[in-house]
DNA sequence: ATTGACATTGACGTGACGTCAATGTTTAGC
DNA sequence: GCTAAACATTGACGTCACGTCAATGTCAAT
Protein backbone atom coordinates (compact mmCIF):
# COMPACT_ATOMS: atom_id res chain seq x y z
CA UNK A 1 0.00 0.00 0.00
CA UNK A 2 1.36 3.39 -0.59
CA UNK A 3 -0.24 6.80 0.49
CA UNK A 4 0.10 10.05 -1.54
CA UNK A 5 0.88 12.99 0.83
CA UNK A 6 -3.12 14.33 0.96
CA UNK A 7 -3.61 10.72 1.90
CA UNK A 8 -1.41 10.78 4.61
CA UNK A 9 -2.37 13.97 5.82
CA UNK A 10 -6.20 12.96 6.67
CA UNK A 11 -4.84 9.69 7.62
CA UNK A 12 -2.41 10.96 10.31
CA UNK A 13 -3.64 14.69 10.67
CA UNK A 14 0.22 16.00 10.09
CA UNK A 15 -0.05 19.03 7.54
CA UNK A 16 2.09 18.60 4.23
CA UNK A 17 3.87 21.13 5.19
CA UNK A 18 5.50 18.98 8.43
CA UNK A 19 5.77 15.67 5.60
CA UNK A 20 8.02 17.80 3.60
CA UNK A 21 9.78 19.62 6.50
CA UNK A 22 10.65 16.57 7.86
CA UNK A 23 11.89 15.01 3.97
CA UNK A 24 13.84 18.71 4.72
CA UNK A 25 15.83 17.82 7.64
CA UNK A 26 15.72 14.29 6.78
CA UNK A 27 13.67 13.10 9.70
CA UNK A 28 11.39 10.80 7.72
CA UNK A 29 12.15 10.22 3.60
CA UNK A 30 9.37 8.69 1.57
CA UNK A 31 9.59 5.47 0.11
CA UNK A 32 9.34 7.09 -3.43
CA UNK A 33 9.16 9.97 -5.13
CA UNK A 34 7.81 10.22 -8.33
CA UNK A 35 8.86 11.69 -11.29
CA UNK A 36 6.70 14.35 -11.15
CA UNK A 37 8.04 15.23 -7.47
CA UNK A 38 5.36 13.82 -5.89
CA UNK A 39 5.78 11.87 -2.78
CA UNK A 40 4.71 8.53 -1.21
CA UNK A 41 4.78 6.52 1.84
CA UNK A 42 4.06 2.97 2.01
CA UNK A 43 3.66 0.75 5.51
CA UNK A 44 7.34 1.19 6.80
CA UNK A 45 7.31 5.04 6.46
CA UNK A 46 3.62 5.14 8.43
CA UNK A 47 5.35 3.40 11.25
CA UNK A 48 8.12 5.67 11.51
CA UNK A 49 5.79 8.69 10.96
CA UNK A 50 4.15 7.25 13.71
CA UNK A 51 7.04 6.57 16.03
CA UNK A 52 8.27 10.44 15.20
CA UNK A 53 4.80 11.54 16.34
CA UNK A 54 4.73 9.55 19.72
CA UNK A 55 8.06 11.10 20.76
CA UNK A 56 6.90 14.14 19.13
CA UNK A 57 3.77 14.28 21.62
CA UNK A 58 6.61 13.35 24.27
CA UNK A 59 8.26 16.54 23.58
CA UNK A 60 11.32 15.50 21.96
CA UNK A 61 13.14 17.41 19.92
CA UNK A 62 13.35 16.81 16.11
CA UNK A 63 16.73 15.93 16.30
CA UNK A 64 16.46 13.73 19.22
CA UNK A 65 13.74 11.91 17.72
CA UNK A 66 16.23 11.14 14.56
CA UNK A 67 18.55 10.16 16.82
CA UNK A 68 16.40 7.56 18.58
CA UNK A 69 14.99 6.51 15.56
CA UNK A 70 18.13 6.10 13.40
CA UNK A 71 19.44 3.60 16.65
CA UNK A 72 21.99 6.19 17.57
CA UNK A 73 20.71 6.63 21.18
CA UNK A 74 19.55 4.88 23.20
CA UNK A 75 15.41 5.32 23.61
CA UNK A 76 14.94 4.48 27.12
CA UNK A 77 18.26 7.51 27.71
CA UNK A 78 16.95 9.81 25.91
CA UNK A 79 13.54 9.78 27.29
CA UNK A 80 15.32 9.94 31.04
CA UNK A 81 17.52 12.75 29.94
CA UNK A 82 14.05 14.53 28.37
CA UNK A 83 12.58 13.99 31.90
CA UNK A 84 15.16 15.80 33.45
CA UNK A 85 14.74 18.66 31.32
CA UNK A 86 11.17 18.34 32.30
CA UNK A 87 11.70 18.56 35.63
CA UNK A 88 13.89 21.51 35.96
CA UNK A 89 11.30 23.37 33.45
CA UNK A 90 8.89 22.43 35.89
CA UNK A 91 11.10 23.90 38.98
CA UNK A 92 11.70 27.01 37.14
CA UNK A 93 7.82 27.53 36.26
CA UNK A 94 7.26 26.74 39.48
CA UNK A 95 10.06 30.20 40.91
CA UNK A 96 8.93 32.16 38.21
CA UNK A 97 5.12 31.43 39.30
CA UNK A 98 5.54 32.37 43.06
CA UNK A 99 7.67 35.61 41.81
CA UNK A 100 5.01 36.56 39.51
CA UNK A 101 2.29 35.79 42.51
CA UNK A 102 4.41 37.70 44.85
CA UNK A 103 4.61 41.10 42.29
CA UNK A 104 1.09 40.75 42.04
CA UNK A 105 0.19 40.38 45.51
CA UNK A 106 2.70 43.55 46.06
CA UNK A 107 1.02 45.68 43.14
CA UNK A 108 -1.97 45.23 44.82
CA UNK A 109 -1.13 46.14 48.61
CA UNK A 110 -1.95 49.55 47.24
CA UNK A 111 0.70 52.27 46.67
CA UNK A 112 2.09 52.08 43.11
CA UNK A 113 4.87 50.30 42.66
CA UNK A 114 7.98 52.60 41.04
CA UNK A 115 10.68 50.00 39.76
CA UNK A 116 13.24 52.50 42.10
CA UNK A 117 11.69 50.79 45.08
CA UNK A 118 11.21 47.14 43.74
CA UNK A 119 15.05 47.32 43.03
CA UNK A 120 15.94 48.61 46.56
CA UNK A 121 14.13 45.13 48.08
CA UNK A 122 17.95 43.49 48.99
CA UNK A 123 17.01 42.39 51.96
CA UNK A 124 13.99 40.50 51.48
CA UNK A 125 15.46 37.20 52.37
CA UNK A 126 12.62 35.31 53.18
CA UNK A 127 12.98 33.69 50.33
CA UNK A 128 16.41 32.91 49.29
CA UNK A 129 15.31 32.15 45.02
CA UNK A 130 13.71 35.23 45.51
CA UNK A 131 16.32 37.41 46.58
CA UNK A 132 18.64 35.96 43.66
CA UNK A 133 16.30 37.01 41.45
CA UNK A 134 15.73 40.54 43.06
CA UNK A 135 19.05 40.66 43.59
CA UNK A 136 19.48 39.51 39.50
CA UNK A 137 17.02 43.27 39.27
CA UNK A 138 19.17 45.24 41.89
CA UNK A 139 22.64 44.24 40.37
CA UNK A 140 21.40 46.61 37.62
CA UNK A 141 22.19 49.83 40.34
CA UNK A 142 24.92 48.44 41.96
CA UNK A 143 26.92 47.11 38.85
CA UNK A 144 26.27 42.81 38.89
CA UNK A 145 29.76 42.42 37.88
CA UNK A 146 30.68 42.55 41.87
CA UNK A 147 27.40 40.48 42.59
CA UNK A 148 28.73 37.85 40.18
CA UNK A 149 32.54 38.33 41.36
CA UNK A 150 30.89 37.20 44.46
CA UNK A 151 30.78 33.30 43.89
CA UNK A 152 28.28 31.33 45.11
CA UNK A 153 29.83 30.81 48.43
CA UNK A 154 29.98 34.82 48.46
CA UNK A 155 26.34 34.76 47.65
CA UNK A 156 25.09 32.21 49.71
CA UNK A 157 27.27 33.91 53.01
CA UNK A 158 25.89 37.36 52.04
CA UNK A 159 22.18 36.20 52.08
CA UNK A 160 22.66 34.22 55.31
CA UNK A 161 24.05 37.54 57.08
CA UNK A 162 21.31 39.03 55.59
CA UNK A 163 18.79 36.67 57.03
CA UNK A 164 20.20 36.65 60.51
CA UNK A 165 20.87 40.17 60.65
CA UNK A 166 16.80 40.61 59.72
CA UNK A 167 16.36 37.87 62.40
CA UNK A 168 18.30 39.89 64.92
CA UNK A 169 16.42 43.34 64.38
CA UNK A 170 13.03 41.33 65.16
CA UNK A 171 14.23 40.22 68.30
CA UNK A 172 15.12 43.26 69.41
CA UNK A 173 12.63 44.90 68.59
CA UNK A 174 10.25 42.62 70.75
CA UNK A 175 12.57 42.92 73.25
CA UNK A 176 11.97 46.49 73.58
CA UNK A 177 16.11 47.14 74.00
CA UNK A 178 16.66 50.76 74.01
CA UNK A 179 17.34 52.07 70.38
CA UNK A 180 20.81 53.58 72.56
CA UNK A 181 21.80 50.42 74.38
CA UNK A 182 25.06 48.64 73.21
CA UNK A 183 23.10 45.97 72.03
CA UNK A 184 21.03 47.75 69.58
CA UNK A 185 23.98 49.98 68.94
CA UNK A 186 26.14 46.86 68.14
CA UNK A 187 23.56 45.57 66.03
CA UNK A 188 23.41 48.63 63.87
CA UNK A 189 26.79 48.40 63.18
CA UNK A 190 26.69 44.85 61.81
CA UNK A 191 23.83 46.06 58.91
CA UNK A 192 26.42 48.50 58.49
CA UNK A 193 29.17 46.69 57.49
CA UNK A 194 26.99 44.22 55.39
CA UNK A 195 26.14 47.42 53.52
CA UNK A 196 28.97 48.75 53.12
CA UNK A 197 29.61 45.15 51.07
CA UNK A 198 27.27 46.74 48.80
CA UNK A 199 28.65 48.73 46.12
CA UNK A 200 26.99 52.29 45.85
CA UNK A 201 26.08 52.60 49.73
CA UNK A 202 29.21 54.29 50.36
CA UNK A 203 30.00 57.76 50.26
CA UNK A 204 31.83 59.87 47.62
CA UNK A 205 35.43 59.56 48.30
CA UNK A 206 34.95 58.45 51.96
CA UNK A 207 35.09 54.58 52.60
CA UNK A 208 32.14 54.00 54.58
CA UNK A 209 28.40 54.15 54.36
CA UNK A 210 26.93 57.27 52.77
CA UNK A 211 24.76 58.31 55.97
CA UNK A 212 22.27 60.10 54.46
CA UNK A 213 21.75 56.82 52.34
CA UNK A 214 21.60 54.71 55.93
CA UNK A 215 19.12 57.43 57.07
CA UNK A 216 16.71 57.04 53.92
CA UNK A 217 16.78 53.17 54.46
CA UNK A 218 15.42 53.37 57.48
CA UNK A 219 12.81 55.66 56.57
CA UNK A 220 11.69 53.08 53.88
CA UNK A 221 11.39 50.76 56.03
CA UNK A 222 8.96 52.41 58.12
CA UNK A 223 7.23 53.46 55.13
CA UNK A 224 7.21 50.20 52.51
CA UNK A 225 5.26 48.04 54.29
CA UNK A 226 6.89 44.95 52.45
CA UNK A 227 9.97 45.86 53.98
CA UNK A 228 8.50 46.43 57.44
CA UNK A 229 7.56 42.40 57.23
CA UNK A 230 11.04 41.65 57.40
CA UNK A 231 11.62 44.23 60.30
CA UNK A 232 8.63 42.94 62.38
CA UNK A 233 6.01 45.03 61.17
CA UNK A 234 5.75 48.77 61.25
CA UNK A 235 6.43 48.76 65.24
CA UNK A 236 9.44 46.58 64.54
CA UNK A 237 10.44 48.97 61.62
CA UNK A 238 9.92 52.34 63.41
CA UNK A 239 12.29 51.11 66.42
CA UNK A 240 15.07 49.95 63.42
CA UNK A 241 14.89 53.22 62.00
CA UNK A 242 15.03 54.95 65.65
CA UNK A 243 18.22 52.67 66.36
CA UNK A 244 20.33 53.62 63.02
CA UNK A 245 18.95 57.24 63.33
CA UNK A 246 21.07 57.28 66.54
CA UNK A 247 24.05 55.25 65.32
CA UNK A 248 24.31 57.53 62.14
CA UNK A 249 23.91 60.67 65.13
CA UNK A 250 26.71 59.23 67.12
CA UNK A 251 29.38 58.29 64.19
CA UNK B 1 23.64 62.02 33.78
CA UNK B 2 24.01 59.70 30.68
CA UNK B 3 25.87 56.48 29.75
CA UNK B 4 27.00 55.25 26.73
CA UNK B 5 25.68 52.11 25.56
CA UNK B 6 28.73 50.15 26.92
CA UNK B 7 28.45 52.03 30.57
CA UNK B 8 25.12 50.62 30.58
CA UNK B 9 26.05 47.27 29.74
CA UNK B 10 28.24 47.13 32.98
CA UNK B 11 25.87 48.79 35.31
CA UNK B 12 22.71 46.31 33.47
CA UNK B 13 24.18 43.11 32.70
CA UNK B 14 22.32 43.05 29.58
CA UNK B 15 24.52 43.04 26.04
CA UNK B 16 24.90 46.10 23.66
CA UNK B 17 22.76 43.44 21.63
CA UNK B 18 20.02 43.18 23.45
CA UNK B 19 19.55 47.14 23.72
CA UNK B 20 20.18 47.77 20.02
CA UNK B 21 17.18 44.95 19.73
CA UNK B 22 14.94 46.91 22.01
CA UNK B 23 15.93 50.19 20.01
CA UNK B 24 14.83 48.21 17.04
CA UNK B 25 11.85 46.98 18.60
CA UNK B 26 10.72 50.08 20.14
CA UNK B 27 10.49 49.00 23.12
CA UNK B 28 13.55 51.22 24.64
CA UNK B 29 14.62 54.20 22.58
CA UNK B 30 18.19 55.56 23.65
CA UNK B 31 17.56 59.19 25.32
CA UNK B 32 20.01 60.73 22.63
CA UNK B 33 21.50 59.89 19.74
CA UNK B 34 24.61 61.21 18.86
CA UNK B 35 25.23 62.48 15.52
CA UNK B 36 27.74 59.44 14.78
CA UNK B 37 25.36 56.91 15.59
CA UNK B 38 25.99 56.06 19.19
CA UNK B 39 23.39 55.73 21.95
CA UNK B 40 23.20 57.17 25.31
CA UNK B 41 20.78 56.34 28.03
CA UNK B 42 19.68 59.10 31.02
CA UNK B 43 18.17 58.43 34.38
CA UNK B 44 14.49 58.27 33.00
CA UNK B 45 15.33 55.56 30.31
CA UNK B 46 17.56 53.61 32.60
CA UNK B 47 14.26 53.37 34.79
CA UNK B 48 12.09 52.04 32.48
CA UNK B 49 14.89 49.65 31.35
CA UNK B 50 15.11 48.14 34.93
CA UNK B 51 11.06 48.10 34.22
CA UNK B 52 11.64 46.16 31.50
CA UNK B 53 14.32 43.37 33.04
CA UNK B 54 12.02 43.39 36.36
CA UNK B 55 9.03 42.27 34.08
CA UNK B 56 11.12 40.21 31.24
CA UNK B 57 12.49 38.15 34.44
CA UNK B 58 8.82 37.42 35.13
CA UNK B 59 8.26 36.17 32.38
CA UNK B 60 6.45 38.96 30.24
CA UNK B 61 7.32 38.43 26.33
CA UNK B 62 8.50 42.20 24.73
CA UNK B 63 5.46 42.82 23.37
CA UNK B 64 3.58 42.36 27.10
CA UNK B 65 5.95 44.41 28.13
CA UNK B 66 5.81 46.72 25.74
CA UNK B 67 1.88 47.26 26.49
CA UNK B 68 2.57 47.33 30.24
CA UNK B 69 4.64 50.24 30.19
CA UNK B 70 2.99 52.10 27.44
CA UNK B 71 0.14 52.16 30.13
CA UNK B 72 -1.65 50.27 27.45
CA UNK B 73 -2.65 47.64 29.63
CA UNK B 74 -2.98 47.60 33.29
CA UNK B 75 -0.08 45.84 34.98
CA UNK B 76 -1.82 43.55 37.22
CA UNK B 77 -3.47 41.92 34.52
CA UNK B 78 -1.18 41.72 32.58
CA UNK B 79 0.43 39.71 35.51
CA UNK B 80 -2.78 37.69 36.01
CA UNK B 81 -2.99 36.77 32.10
CA UNK B 82 0.70 35.41 32.30
CA UNK B 83 0.35 33.75 35.58
CA UNK B 84 -2.86 31.96 34.23
CA UNK B 85 -0.35 30.72 31.01
CA UNK B 86 2.01 29.94 33.76
CA UNK B 87 -0.04 27.33 34.96
CA UNK B 88 -1.76 26.07 31.74
CA UNK B 89 2.37 25.44 30.81
CA UNK B 90 2.57 23.65 34.57
CA UNK B 91 -0.28 21.55 33.77
CA UNK B 92 1.05 20.55 30.37
CA UNK B 93 4.49 19.69 31.32
CA UNK B 94 2.68 17.31 34.26
CA UNK B 95 1.07 15.93 31.98
CA UNK B 96 3.94 15.26 29.79
CA UNK B 97 5.87 14.33 32.27
CA UNK B 98 3.34 11.50 33.68
CA UNK B 99 3.56 10.17 29.43
CA UNK B 100 7.39 10.17 29.06
CA UNK B 101 7.27 8.11 32.66
CA UNK B 102 4.60 5.72 31.73
CA UNK B 103 6.43 5.30 28.48
CA UNK B 104 9.90 4.70 29.94
CA UNK B 105 8.37 2.10 32.58
CA UNK B 106 6.27 0.13 29.61
CA UNK B 107 10.22 0.41 27.64
CA UNK B 108 11.44 -1.04 30.43
CA UNK B 109 8.65 -3.43 31.49
CA UNK B 110 10.64 -5.50 28.70
CA UNK B 111 8.42 -5.90 25.84
CA UNK B 112 9.26 -3.92 22.40
CA UNK B 113 6.88 -1.65 22.19
CA UNK B 114 5.28 -1.67 18.53
CA UNK B 115 3.69 1.88 17.91
CA UNK B 116 0.79 -0.36 17.32
CA UNK B 117 0.19 -1.55 20.82
CA UNK B 118 1.11 2.85 21.72
CA UNK B 119 -1.95 3.67 20.16
CA UNK B 120 -4.07 1.32 21.00
CA UNK B 121 -4.72 3.68 24.52
CA UNK B 122 -7.78 5.25 23.59
CA UNK B 123 -9.07 4.81 26.64
CA UNK B 124 -6.65 6.16 29.05
CA UNK B 125 -8.95 8.94 30.09
CA UNK B 126 -7.54 9.69 33.51
CA UNK B 127 -6.42 12.90 31.89
CA UNK B 128 -8.05 14.45 29.51
CA UNK B 129 -5.53 16.32 27.59
CA UNK B 130 -4.06 12.80 27.49
CA UNK B 131 -6.62 11.41 25.67
CA UNK B 132 -6.65 14.13 23.30
CA UNK B 133 -3.22 13.85 22.35
CA UNK B 134 -3.70 9.95 22.49
CA UNK B 135 -6.37 10.34 20.20
CA UNK B 136 -4.46 13.24 17.98
CA UNK B 137 -1.92 10.01 17.15
CA UNK B 138 -4.99 7.14 17.58
CA UNK B 139 -6.51 9.00 14.92
CA UNK B 140 -4.04 7.85 12.25
CA UNK B 141 -5.39 4.30 12.77
CA UNK B 142 -8.77 5.18 12.49
CA UNK B 143 -8.70 8.16 10.18
CA UNK B 144 -9.05 11.22 11.95
CA UNK B 145 -11.20 12.83 10.40
CA UNK B 146 -14.24 11.72 12.35
CA UNK B 147 -12.27 12.50 15.87
CA UNK B 148 -12.71 16.35 13.92
CA UNK B 149 -16.13 15.43 12.87
CA UNK B 150 -17.13 15.22 16.45
CA UNK B 151 -16.64 19.20 17.10
CA UNK B 152 -15.38 20.51 20.39
CA UNK B 153 -18.81 19.40 21.90
CA UNK B 154 -18.69 15.45 20.76
CA UNK B 155 -14.95 15.14 21.48
CA UNK B 156 -15.79 16.51 25.17
CA UNK B 157 -19.63 14.29 25.34
CA UNK B 158 -17.09 11.24 24.04
CA UNK B 159 -13.98 11.63 26.81
CA UNK B 160 -16.81 12.29 29.47
CA UNK B 161 -18.49 9.26 28.89
CA UNK B 162 -15.09 7.69 28.86
CA UNK B 163 -14.25 8.76 31.97
CA UNK B 164 -17.54 7.56 33.74
CA UNK B 165 -17.26 4.57 32.28
CA UNK B 166 -13.44 4.40 33.56
CA UNK B 167 -15.13 5.18 37.51
CA UNK B 168 -17.94 3.12 37.14
CA UNK B 169 -15.85 0.21 36.05
CA UNK B 170 -13.45 1.17 38.96
CA UNK B 171 -16.67 0.93 41.40
CA UNK B 172 -18.10 -2.27 40.22
CA UNK B 173 -14.81 -4.35 40.52
CA UNK B 174 -14.10 -2.81 44.26
CA UNK B 175 -18.16 -3.24 45.02
CA UNK B 176 -17.39 -7.38 43.67
CA UNK B 177 -20.10 -7.41 42.06
CA UNK B 178 -21.10 -10.61 40.41
CA UNK B 179 -19.80 -10.29 36.55
CA UNK B 180 -22.63 -11.71 35.69
CA UNK B 181 -25.11 -9.63 37.28
CA UNK B 182 -27.52 -6.85 35.14
CA UNK B 183 -25.70 -4.59 36.87
CA UNK B 184 -22.22 -5.76 35.67
CA UNK B 185 -23.74 -6.54 32.21
CA UNK B 186 -25.40 -3.13 32.10
CA UNK B 187 -22.04 -1.38 32.59
CA UNK B 188 -20.49 -4.20 29.38
CA UNK B 189 -23.61 -2.92 27.63
CA UNK B 190 -22.70 0.77 27.97
CA UNK B 191 -18.93 0.67 27.39
CA UNK B 192 -19.91 -1.67 24.14
CA UNK B 193 -22.27 1.12 23.16
CA UNK B 194 -19.83 4.04 23.68
CA UNK B 195 -16.70 1.79 21.47
CA UNK B 196 -19.61 1.29 18.60
CA UNK B 197 -19.16 5.29 18.01
CA UNK B 198 -15.45 4.62 17.13
CA UNK B 199 -14.93 3.97 13.63
CA UNK B 200 -12.96 0.48 13.39
CA UNK B 201 -14.15 -1.70 16.26
CA UNK B 202 -17.73 -2.85 14.40
CA UNK B 203 -17.45 -5.90 12.59
CA UNK B 204 -17.34 -6.35 8.89
CA UNK B 205 -21.03 -5.65 7.74
CA UNK B 206 -22.50 -6.11 10.88
CA UNK B 207 -23.11 -2.36 12.17
CA UNK B 208 -22.47 -4.08 15.79
CA UNK B 209 -19.45 -4.07 17.36
CA UNK B 210 -16.84 -6.87 16.68
CA UNK B 211 -17.09 -9.47 19.35
CA UNK B 212 -13.26 -10.45 18.43
CA UNK B 213 -11.66 -7.15 18.69
CA UNK B 214 -14.30 -6.92 22.28
CA UNK B 215 -12.45 -9.89 23.46
CA UNK B 216 -8.89 -8.81 22.61
CA UNK B 217 -9.72 -5.47 24.06
CA UNK B 218 -10.29 -7.27 27.17
CA UNK B 219 -7.16 -9.31 27.21
CA UNK B 220 -5.60 -6.00 26.52
CA UNK B 221 -6.99 -4.32 29.60
CA UNK B 222 -5.57 -7.34 31.41
CA UNK B 223 -1.87 -7.69 30.47
CA UNK B 224 -0.97 -4.17 29.68
CA UNK B 225 -0.30 -2.43 33.36
CA UNK B 226 -1.17 1.10 31.22
CA UNK B 227 -4.34 0.01 31.04
CA UNK B 228 -4.85 -1.81 33.82
CA UNK B 229 -4.28 1.41 35.76
CA UNK B 230 -7.26 2.75 34.45
CA UNK B 231 -9.43 -0.18 35.82
CA UNK B 232 -8.76 -0.17 39.36
CA UNK B 233 -4.88 -2.34 38.63
CA UNK B 234 -4.77 -5.63 38.00
CA UNK B 235 -7.83 -7.35 39.93
CA UNK B 236 -10.26 -4.67 38.61
CA UNK B 237 -9.14 -5.45 35.34
CA UNK B 238 -9.22 -8.89 35.72
CA UNK B 239 -12.74 -8.27 36.39
CA UNK B 240 -13.81 -6.20 33.89
CA UNK B 241 -12.60 -9.26 31.73
CA UNK B 242 -14.64 -11.35 33.47
CA UNK B 243 -18.07 -8.95 33.34
CA UNK B 244 -17.20 -8.29 29.07
CA UNK B 245 -16.48 -12.13 28.12
CA UNK B 246 -19.93 -12.62 30.20
CA UNK B 247 -20.97 -10.26 27.99
CA UNK B 248 -20.22 -11.68 24.45
CA UNK B 249 -20.73 -15.15 25.47
CA UNK B 250 -24.62 -13.76 26.19
CA UNK B 251 -24.95 -11.82 22.32
C1' DA C 1 -10.21 22.24 -23.29
C1' DT C 2 -11.31 23.63 -19.00
C1' DT C 3 -11.92 23.29 -14.20
C1' DG C 4 -10.81 22.00 -9.63
C1' DA C 5 -8.19 19.39 -6.52
C1' DC C 6 -3.79 18.41 -5.41
C1' DA C 7 1.26 18.64 -5.93
C1' DT C 8 5.79 21.06 -6.06
C1' DT C 9 9.63 24.42 -4.72
C1' DG C 10 11.02 28.71 -2.82
C1' DA C 11 10.91 32.30 0.63
C1' DC C 12 9.41 35.04 4.49
C1' DG C 13 7.67 35.10 9.44
C1' DT C 14 7.68 33.63 14.24
C1' DG C 15 10.86 35.39 19.48
C1' DA C 16 14.64 37.22 21.52
C1' DC C 17 18.39 37.82 20.85
C1' DG C 18 23.80 35.45 19.73
C1' DT C 19 27.24 35.77 16.66
C1' DC C 20 30.09 37.06 13.08
C1' DA C 21 31.50 40.56 9.48
C1' DA C 22 32.73 44.85 7.72
C1' DT C 23 33.53 49.30 9.04
C1' DG C 24 33.53 53.95 11.47
C1' DT C 25 34.83 56.71 16.06
C1' DT C 26 37.09 57.90 20.15
C1' DT C 27 40.80 57.82 23.34
C1' DA C 28 45.45 57.19 24.94
C1' DG C 29 50.17 56.75 24.23
C1' DC C 30 54.30 57.60 21.57
C1' DG D 1 50.47 63.37 13.83
C1' DC D 2 50.36 58.33 13.83
C1' DT D 3 48.81 54.13 15.58
C1' DA D 4 46.66 50.69 18.25
C1' DA D 5 43.10 49.47 21.47
C1' DA D 6 38.66 49.91 22.83
C1' DC D 7 34.25 50.86 21.62
C1' DA D 8 30.57 52.10 18.41
C1' DT D 9 27.60 51.29 14.26
C1' DT D 10 24.61 48.73 10.71
C1' DG D 11 23.53 44.62 8.30
C1' DA D 12 22.60 39.76 8.02
C1' DC D 13 22.36 34.95 9.12
C1' DG D 14 21.13 31.23 12.70
C1' DT D 15 18.09 29.36 16.17
C1' DC D 16 13.19 25.68 16.08
C1' DA D 17 9.31 23.64 13.91
C1' DC D 18 6.81 24.49 11.10
C1' DG D 19 2.52 28.26 9.11
C1' DT D 20 1.55 30.84 5.38
C1' DC D 21 1.55 32.85 1.09
C1' DA D 22 3.13 32.93 -3.90
C1' DA D 23 4.07 31.16 -8.26
C1' DT D 24 3.64 27.28 -10.82
C1' DG D 25 3.17 22.29 -12.36
C1' DT D 26 0.21 17.79 -12.55
C1' DC D 27 -3.71 14.91 -12.71
C1' DA D 28 -8.50 13.25 -13.02
C1' DA D 29 -12.98 14.42 -14.34
C1' DT D 30 -16.18 16.94 -17.14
Amino acid sequence: MELSIHEVTKVTGVTSRTLRHYDDVGLLTPSRTGANGYRFYDDDALVRLQRILLLRELGLALEEIRAVLDREKDEVRALRAHLDWIDAERERLERQRAAVSRTITALEGGDEIVAKDMFDGFDHTQYKDEVVERWGAEAYQKGDSWWRSLGDEGRERFLDEAAALSAAWTAGADAGLDPASDEAQALAQRHVDWLSGIPGTRGHGSGAVDKGYLLNLADMYVADPRFAENYGGETGATWVREVIRTWVAQH
